[in-house]
DNA sequence: AAGTGGCGCAACCGCCCCGCC
DNA sequence: GGGCGGGGCGGTTGCGCCACT
């Protein structure tokens, strides 16, 4: 048996909400407040709507100070970084964000943000063309953004490469959180080993993966006998992600020691499937490394 | 002009948490 | 301690708008 319904679903009304009705819901809890019981306000102001449904109203649209679209750069950095450390937990991200509801921040997420770090599979010009000129659009209609915004460009496409499997949660005792999952999510590259260096005469077999640092080309080779750079050389970044690694970055980035630099062990196993995957990548290493002069010019 | 599909946003749904009795 | 019920939250849906065919 489920539980009570909040409310007399036959007797309330759905969907948007008229001007009238956000009138009545904002003069009265602006001079009364909600009285700690939702459920009861609508009664009490004569609305037929769910008690559930006036507090979200309220939340998302009605209260003081609420900011609705025009995120800024600052602001998606702030989502995604929280987003990796805690995941989908929106209502604390926007505690993080004034004025910003759990809402706006859900759907910001869900509609361009994802799609923005995630990128898409590489569509041809025209496409690409089409959907800057809806999104534009779209945007206007919504009168987020003036007319001399809308020809921004679609979201910049991210080369993918295939996650880390989920087996190395198992290598985590804190959480669920997969780092290296996490990162390529975000965009960081991970290059595997072989790669690099195909003889395995250095103990190091195919299918260890590297981060790819910033700057660098898949096409270049590094040589790990010397591949000993220390924590904070400034090389050892990953295109501007490292501040994502938190409590795992040994995991990933490893350790020096008096031998020379070791993987970390997040970064020295995998599956013997996911060699399969890296070569079911349509996009070339061509593509990639210039993708990644588009992204080092729009850097400057 | 009508149909179609993509997009963004508001709102709903249903589950879980937690305080109260 | 256990049940109840309101609040809070994340996932999902519905709808309007627009461009394109």
């Amino acid at each position: 048996m489920g539980r009570a319904p909040c409310c007399d679903k036959a007797n309330v009304k759905k969907g948007p909400w008229s001007a009238e009705e956000d009138t009545k819901l904002k003069s009265y809890i602006e001079q009364h407040g909600t009285g700690g019981n939702w459920i009861a306000l609508p009664q009490k102001i004569g609305l037929k709507r769910c008690g559930k449904s006036c507090r979200l109203r309220w939340l998302n649209y009605l209260r003081p100070n609420i900011k609705h679209g025009g995120f800024s750069e600052e602001e998606d950095r702030i989502i995604c970084s929280l987003y990796l450390s805690i995941g989908s937990r929106w209502s604390i991200i926007a505690a993080q964000l004034p004025g910003r509801t759990d809402n706006d921040i859900k759907n910001y997420w869900n509609t361009r943000l994802k799609k923005k770090l995630f990128g898409k599979q590489r569509k041809d010009h025209h496409q690409q063309q089409q959907q800057a000129t809806r999104r534009g659009n779209a945007l206007r209609h919504h009168g987020t953004v003036n007319k001399s915004n809308s020809a921004i460009p679609y979201w910049p496409q991210q080369q993918q490469f295939p996650v880390a499997p989920s087996y190395y949660n198992n290598m985590l005792s804190s959480d669920h959180i997969n780092p290296i999952e996490n990162l390529s999510k975000f965009g960081a590259q991970f290059m595997e080993q072989s790669v690099y260096n195909n003889n395995n005469a250095n103990g190091y077999g195919n299918g260890y993966y590297f981060p790819l640092l910033q700057g660098q080309s898949s096409s270049q080779m590094v040589d790990l006998e010397n591949y000993d750079m220390g924590f904070d050389d400034p090389r050892r970044v990953l295109c501007g992600f490292e501040f994502l690694y938190g409590d795992h970055h040994n995991q990933i980035m490893g350790t020096s020691n008096s031998h020379g630099y070791e993987m970390g062990p997040l970064i020295s196993s995998c599956p013997s499937n996911y060699e399969a995957m890296l070569q079911d990548l349509s996009t070339t290493t061509q593509e990639y490394d210039t993708h990644l002069k588009i992204m080092d010019s729009n850097a400057v």
